[in-house]
RNA sequence: GGGUUGUUAGCUCAGCUGGUAGAGCACCGCACUUUUAAUGCGAUGGUCGAGCGUUCGAAUCGCUCACGACCCA
């Protein structure tokens, strides 16, 4: 034993000691405690009782929960336990207890211990619901002491390496999460009631499709494979639609082998469905009364607070093609200048865009949208009519060969969803991914392989179908007013310390 | 990838132009039967992110690295 242990240590060992006498004494982690109600459900049925209605009707409760705060003053004490649900107010007199109880054990227990109480309620001076507790036990014995009480955790790293002990302390991350998790219900219950069946596909593909990104590659040892984790799950939903799965979604992780921003997580969640006999005006619809039920059921309002912007998610969505929002945010140009690919690489250049050879007429409007556009699309807003080349898993629009019948939703200058009257001509989809290999193979690597396979399932017929897929992390972060995509993810990816 | 910025006690943070390391909370001891950031008194606790350099002397100045945060691409 060294003379200077740093103190977390000697706190540590401090607890250690007082786990080995409980152990010496009794069982150490016993698991026969049972509560019968939780911090949450006593404020709701028994906070507007008066002090002397909760003395009359001597309700006996047992609760359990981590000692978060702890007031000892000299016979009595007062505490605060947390559980799944808030927290609430234990008062432990020496004289209720056993006889020795109060001050060779109670005392003796450690802020952070998990403890089981069984009482009385009442109400203190001021009027906080509390228990009076005759019976109370250390079920769990914490080794590690807590983060300082009233600041909490500051360091964000910490929040998110340590992820159980954000939870422990902020309220706030746990309520996030509460309402993530809502959300995803929510989008569940939207969708089953209206036809829609949920399915798993594989998340380890041979070929990685469905999106343009680059993937994560890895090996399966017993069939001598390269396989990818899934960029995205939409060409095996598609197969179902062709399957006679009429309506489908999914709710699952996709990977992109991309960089970290607050805005983007190598694993993140999305929802796709698939929709057979509508086209994207209707999945438009549906995704508005999707939202504006999110906002009204999970949030309470309409009105979207995101950091200093309010989102107004009761009017009718704005809609707007991708050449009208350029002409909409740029008035010092017209409908020539993005008409002729010379012309939009007169504009690109002298909007400081990088500009590849390999760049056609629409690939260089999407880069003149991203630069101009993109970031200015506060309120709720669909655009639509995106170029055939920056989509080559959706149908041609019919009177203008150049577009297909595509939107994607923005909302806080972010990209939420996007979705499309699905490419269902073998034969167009077929020439769509010979294009994406050329590209590929002229050094994109996020570019699409050429999926032999599923040409074959549009050979057989896929019915006329729309299809979406919503950003669930971006949804979240903008539903809890979170700043970066880490705070809406329990485990963001770290780089591992070290 | 670029810019800005951070890393000091278990936690939250001070630490000025370089001169022997500070507070609050937590922890330990004493007192206290309605507190709630409980209170009062006392004590313990530090490789100042890592390395190299400048200097008589570095938490402080410089460089490199590690890990974050924010902004930009």
């Amino acid at each position: 034993m060294s003379e200077t242990q740093p103190d977390e240590q000697i706190q540590i060992q401090q607890r250690r000691e007082k786990l080995t006498a409980l152990r010496e004494d009794s069982i150490a982690f016993p698991t026969d405690f049972r509560r019968d109600v939780i911090a949450d459900e006593l404020l709701a049925a028994y906070n507007e009782k008066t002090k002397e209605e909760l003395e009359s009707e001597a309700i006996r409760v047992k609760l359990a929960g981590r000692m978060m705060t702890r007031r000892i003053m000299g016979k009595a004490s007062f505490a605060h336990i947390q559980d799944m649900s808030g927290k609430i107010q234990l008062y432990v007199t020496r004289d209720t207890l056993p006889a020795g109880f109060y001050n060779t054990q109670f005392k003796k227990w450690d802020i952070g211990d998990i403890v089981g109480a069984e009482g009385v309620l009442f109400k203190t001076k001021v009027g906080e619901l509390s228990v009076r507790v005759d019976n109370i036990r250390l079920l769990t014995k914490a080794l590690r002491p807590l983060p300082e009480k009233f600041h909490g955790i500051a360091d964000q790293e910490i929040k998110y390496r340590q992820r159980y002990l954000d939870l422990i302390m902020s309220d706030d991350s746990r309520k996030t999460f509460v309402i993530r998790t809502q959300i995803i219900n929510y989008i569940r219950q939207f969708l089953t009631e209206r036809q829609f069946m949920e399915v798993e596909t594989p998340m380890m593909q041979t070929i990685p499709g469905g999106a343009t990104a680059r993937p994560f590659a890895t090996y399966h040892n017993a069939l001598d494979m390269d396989l990818y984790l899934r960029v995205a799950p939409e060409l095996y939903l598609k197969r179902l639609v062709v399957g006679g799965f009429e309506r489908v979604f999914e709710i699952n992780r996709n990977f992109r082998n991309e960089g970290l921003s607050t805005r983007h997580n190598p694993e993140f969640t999305m929802i796709e469905f698939y929709q057979a006999y509508a086209e994207y005006g209707d999945l438009m619809n549906l995704t508005e009364t999707m939202l504006r039920g999110i906002a009204t059921n999970v949030c309470g309002t309409t009105t979207v607070k995101y950091q200093n912007e309010e989102y107004d998610f009761s009017k009718p969505f704005t809609r707007m093609s991708v050449v009208e929002s350029i002409l909409h945010f740029n008035p010092n140009l017209n409908n020539a200048d993005l008409a002729t690919k010379n012309a939009a690489i007169q504009i690109a250049q002298g909007l400081n865009i990088p500009i590849k050879d390999s760049y056609g007429l629409g690939k260089l409007q999407i880069e003149i949208f991203e630069k101009t556009v993109e970031h200015r699309l506060m309120q709720p807003t669909f655009i639509t009519a995106y170029p055939v080349e920056v989509s080559p898993l959706a149908r041609r629009n019919d009177k203008d060969p150049h577009v297909t019948d595509r939107f994607e939703f923005f909302v806080g200058g972010r990209e939420i969803a996007n979705g499309f009257t699905e490419l269902n001509d073998p034969e167009d989809q077929a020439d769509r991914f010979r294009k994406q290999v050329l590209e590929k193979d002229a050094g994109d690597n996020e570019a699409m392989h050429y999926d032999e396979d599923y040409i074959t399932a549009l050979e057989h017929g896929m019915p006329p179908t729309a299809g979406e897929g919503i950003g669930i992390d971006r949804l979240v972060m903008l539903f809890t007013n979170s700043p970066s995509i880490r705070d809406v993810l329990l485990f963001p990816h770290m780089r591992p310390k070290n």
